[in-house]
DNA sequence: TCACAAATCAATCGATCGCTTGAACTGTAG
DNA sequence: CTACAGTTCAAGCGATCGATTGATTTGTGA
C-alpha cells in the first residue's frame, strides 16, 4: 500500500478554504458584492478574520475566486445540457435544457441556489477585467443560436441572440427575486410546467401567431 | 396680483432635498442599497453631510423616500399605459403597453432610467415593511390578468399571473444588466421591434404552436 | 435696525470596515 | 526531544462609515 499523504495541517487549511468559499458564496448570493463584509464571512465559516488574508490574500480575491468558480460551474452545466440535446429536438426541449440547471437549483435550494444567485448578481454588476468568462458566455450563446436558428428560419441571428439573452436574464431574475422562491415552493414539476412554455414562447416570439 | 410666497430659505431647502433625492436615486440605481454611502450622495448633490439628517432624518429614510417615489412613479406609468388599451387589443399591443415605460426609460437614459433601475433592484432586495406597495404591485398584476385572460382562454389565472411576473422580471433585468444598455444603443425602434415579440411570446406561452 | 428662524457648514463622535502583526498552537520530520 | 513549517488566533492598525454638534451664514418680519 502506498504511503498515505495526509498532512493534517494542510488538510485543515483546505477545509478552512472550502468553508470560506462556501460562506462567501452565501453572502454574495444574499447581499451582493457590495454587501460582503470580512467579519460576516469569517463568522459563517467559523474562521478567524486573518484566515482570509492568509489563504486568499484579500477579501476581494476570495470573492473573485468564488465568483469565478460559480460562473464556470453554471456555464458548464448549461452547455452540457444543451449539447446533450437530440438533433431533432423542438423549441420546448431546448428551453427545458436551457433552464434545467436553474430549475434544479431552484428546487434544491442550498449552495446550488446560492451559486445561481451569485451568477445572476454578477450578470448585473460585472466585475472589471472578466473578459475571459464573458467571452465564454458569448460562445455559449453562439452555440445555442446554432441550435435555435433552424427552428426559427425567419429570425436573424442577432435577434435570436437577443432572445437568448432575454431567456437567460429571466432565469437570473427567478434566481434572485421572490417570485423564484415562491415558484420553488409550488408542488414538484410546477416549475417546469410553468416556466418552459414561457421560455419557449420567448424564443419563438410572435411569429407563430397573428 | 397675489402676494408671491417666495421664502428664499425654504426654496433653497427644497432644492437641496431634490438634489439629494436625485443623487440617491442615481447611487441606488448604480450600486444598490448596500452600496449607498452618505458621502457619495452628498458629494453628488453638492450638499453637506449634515443635510441628509437635517432634511430626511437619516440616510435610510432618504433611501426609503427615493425608493417609494420610484416605485409609485413606475407603477402609475405602467397601469396608466395598460388602462389606456382599447378593449379589442391583442397580446402584442398589451405587451407594448406593458413594456412602454421601461422601453422609454431605456431609450431616454438619465434619471428616468435610474428610477427604473432602482425599482428593479428593489424587486430583488425588497426592504422590510413595504406591504402597501407590494399590495399595489399585486393589484396591478390582477388588472393585467383581467386583460390577458380573454386572450388566452386555456390558461389559468395563476399561470397568467406567473407569466406577468416573468415579463416584469425580464423588463427589470433589461434595466439592470448590460444587455439592456446594449439594446438601448441600437437604432431607434429596435427596442420595440425586438422586445415586444419576446414579451408577447412569453405571455402566449407554447399554446399557440406545436 | 434688530431678533429670529431656516439652512449650511466644519469638526468630530463611536462603530465598523479590511487588513496586518507577532505570538501561540499543532502536527511533521530529523 | 528538538527544530521547524503550516495554521490559527487575539489585538490593534488606519480608514471610512452614519450621525451629531455648535457655530455661522442668510433671508424674514417686526
Amino acid at each position: 500500500m502506498v504511503r498515505e499523504r495526509t498532512d493534517q495541517r494542510r488538510e485543515a487549511g483546505q477545509r478552512t478554504r472550502d468553508r470560506l468559499l462556501s460562506a462567501v458564496v452565501e453572502v454574495l448570493a444574499q447581499r451582493g458584492q457590495e454587501g460582503v463584509t470580512l467579519r460576516e464571512v469569517t463568522d459563517r465559516a467559523e474562521a478567524n478574520v486573518a484566515a482570509v488574508s492568509y489563504h486568499f490574500g484579500s477579501l476581494k480575491a476570495l470573492c473573485d475566486t468564488a465568483i469565478e468558480d460559480a460562473l464556470e460551474r453554471y456555464l458548464d452545466a448549461q452547455m452540457a445540457a444543451v449539447d446533450a440535446l437530440e438533433a431533432d429536438s423542438d423549441i420546448e426541449e431546448l428551453a427545458a435544457a436551457f433552464a434545467g440547471p436553474m430549475m434544479r437549483a431552484l428546487a434544491a435550494g442550498g449552495r446550488e441556489l446560492a451559486v445561481m444567485r451569485t451568477v445572476a448578481r454578477v450578470g448585473i454588476d460585472p466585475p472589471k477585467g472578466w473578459d475571459r468568462l464573458t467571452a465564454k458566455f458569448r460562445q455559449s450563446r453562439r452555440d445555442i443560436v446554432q441550435e435555435l436558428s433552424p427552428m426559427l428560419p425567419g429570425v436573424g441571428d442577432q435577434e435570436l441572440n437577443f432572445r437568448i439573452r432575454c431567456a437567460a436574464g429571466l432565469l437570473n431574475w427567478l434566481a434572485l427575486a421572490p417570485v423564484g422562491a415562491e415558484l420553488a415552493a409550488e408542488p414538484p414539476g410546477q416549475i417546469e410546467r410553468w416556466l418552459v412554455p414561457v421560455l419557449a414562447g420567448a424564443f419563438r416570439g410572435s411569429s407563430a401567431a397573428g
